[in-house]
DNA sequence: CAGCGGATGTGCT
DNA sequence: GCACATCCGCTGG
């Protein structure tokens, strides 16, 4: 529930490194690049500047932009998705079913949309670390972490904005690939296999099948 | 275990 | 109106 506070500077991995946020050059790549290589890394969270929380990315998804029929961005820069077209390493986060949050990190250079969504992460630091499925869904996890539509657009190549991703010495995971989850509606695009997790990890959401 | 249905608000047709 | 990148609790095997 409350951060360490025995070592004076610790990182939230759990080594003696402070974390670096990734760059914006890592996030301004083709989307279905950037999503399997997101498998393993650490996401950051922070209040006032002081780091709370921090989880192990272990599923997500790649919406590839205005193509692809189960995007935001199928319609185009709306006032809702603009910000998949802006520049990459910013956070989008939007409303689903009228109570939980999703959250995707967009990516490809500025002008063109598509952006990772976030669907799960392994709890080491914070809220709920006890439990490893307390982040396994994407609601789950914006309502663990406490990211909302006020942590829409803010800056994940920034290490005091809230919200980061780094990279620490634990090797890349193993990958799986599947079609992305309930996006039936999408025509051929809800079969494409646009989905990363890291397979048999018990964070992982979705039914048994697609673990 | 699977399979439902309710909660609840925004963005489209 | 209705669909929606969801979750939880309840039901029945």
């Amino acid at each position: 529930v409350t951060a360490p506070a025995s070592r004076p500077t610790p990182d939230l991995a759990g080594g003696r490194r402070r974390l670096q946020p990734l760059s914006r050059r890592f996030f301004a790549r083709p989307t279905e690049v950037v999503a399997p290589e997101l498998l393993g890394k650490l996401l950051v969270r922070s209040a006032a500047g002081v780091p709370v929380h921090s989880a192990r990315i272990v599923e997500v998804e790649a919406y590839l932009g205005t193509r692809d029929l189960a995007s935001h961005a199928r319609k185009g820069p709306t006032p809702r998705a603009a910000i998949m077209f802006g520049p990459p390493g910013h956070l989008y986060v939007y409303l689903i079913y009228g109570m939980y949050h999703c959250m995707n990190f967009v990516c490809e250079p500025d002008g063109q949309a598509g952006a990772v969504l976030i669907r799960a992460a392994e709890p080491l630091v914070g809220t709920s670390a006890s439990d490893p499925r307390a982040l396994a869904g994407p609601g789950k996890l914006c309502r663990s972490l406490g990211i909302t539509l006020a942590d829409k657009g803010l800056d994940l190549t920034s290490a005091t904005s809230g919200l980061f991703v780094a990279t620490d010495s634990t090797p890349a995971p193993p990958i799986a690939q599947s079609a992305r989850i309930g996006v039936d509606y999408a025509g051929e695009w809800s079969t494409r296999p646009l989905r990363f997790y890291v397979p048999g990890h018990p964070s992982v959401s979705g039914p048994r099948s697609l673990r």
